[in-house]
DNA sequence: TCTTTCGGTAACCATACGGTTACCCAAAGC
DNA sequence: GCTTTGGGTAACCGTATGGTTACCGAAAGA
């Protein structure tokens, strides 16, 4: 847990505020905003309480810092597949395959972000790091989609939003309703065949609607 | 809040039994399993919290039975819809716009059910009665699809558990996800133009997937 | 070397929480 | 009419929770 080897204050303070939140991401996935203790994230950290208030200030500081951090991330991770430079479907497969996969992979971040929008975005609504984060993403899906009406891949009605919005939906609600979709179609649908199979199918379904 | 009228006592108990269901539905969906207070519920439902503990015997088997209710009342509304009758492609667009709007009616579903996901349908997994709900709605959207596909006016090879997941998801995932989408893309989307633009696009979207 | 700064610890506090107990009283059963 | 039954009330309980205070000790700055 805590570092045996020496740092200056600096770093080692840094190393502490870190700690905190990748504690603090985790309990929050787990336990929801209300369910989390601070407590809990404390310990898991392997820091004393009161650091966390002096990092963070309150439990909804904290959680607001772990939302951005989430959301940077994965925007992150998207904009490096560097899409804009691929054929149209391939870019649009790819961003498909990326989402559900993403997910798959990060659970937290479906938690989370269900937990804000149970507080209506409360949260995040004061946050301008994160509506950043999102205006170049939706210029680069409306350039893929124009390019691919261009070469007469794509239908040329497609709204950028709802495509993107529907994009991400495919994989999304999959993965965020694995155990209860599993519990009620009787089905075990986290196998690594069973994401497979959803990931063929989401693709063909954008590109499906697509189609011209 | 509290009867006026005589009523029998077997006819009290359940009316104070059903009012504890409902105000536990509320406070569940907007505050979540953890954040929900059993003291609020018995107070908006105007009932003693002991009655509370009497009818229902713990918060956690409180919380099962509002699943299963809030379950129960989606399929109920969606076997109304009666698309068995339907030419396929109606039908499919029906479930799809049903979807949409049953989410943006009910945005206490949305909640519970991300809840229930976040604890791993710990609660849901031990419900039969959810389970035999689904089993018939598997088999309509099997019965449609081979339908569609017998007439040509559907593809051939739309998996039938993929598809239903599909159309739920781009209804469910819009409105699940309407504060956060509204902030990150700084939109109004919960307004009724909006609602109807995205209800087109999902009809659009499925029925251009299943385009042969 | 002396003082200041600041990351860190541990014990504490008021309150809110899920759940229970002791009791009441009117309808139901005889 | 008398007793039993059971829905209902209010006050209570142990504990867990978010947040704070008093204090420490070593690195940083002069």
């Amino acid at each position: 847990m805590t570092d045996t080897v020496e740092l200056p204050r600096s770093k080692r303070a840094e190393a502490t505020k870190a700690r905190i939140l990748e504690a603090a991401i985790n309990e929050f996935a787990n336990h929801g905003l209300a369910g989390a203790r601070v407590d809990e994230i404390a310990a898991r950290a392997g820091a004393n309480k009161r650091m966390l208030y002096v990092h963070f200030g309150s439990k909804e500081e904290l959680w607001l810092q772990v939302l951005e951090h989430v959301y940077a991330h994965k925007r992150e991770e998207e904009r490096a597949l560097d899409v804009g430079n691929l054929h149209p479907q391939e870019a649009m497969a790819r961003l498909v395959r990326f989402n559900l996969r993403y997910t798959a992979r990060h659970p937290e971040f479906v938690t989370l972000l269900n937990q804000e929008n149970m507080h209506q975005a409360r949260y995040l609504g004061t946050s301008e790091r994160v509506q950043a984060l999102y205006s170049p993403l939706l210029d680069l899906v409306r350039e893929v989609l124009a390019r691919g009406a261009a070469a007469g891949v794509f239908r040329r009605d497609a709204e950028p939003l709802q495509t993107y919005v529907t994009l991400v939906a495919l994989g999304h609600f999959y993965v965020a309703n694995l155990h209860t979709l599993s519990a009620v179609f009787q089905a075990r649908l986290s196998s690594e065949a069973a994401l497979g199979a959803r990931e063929a199918h989401c693709v063909e379904v954008l590109l499906g609607y697509l189609r011209p």
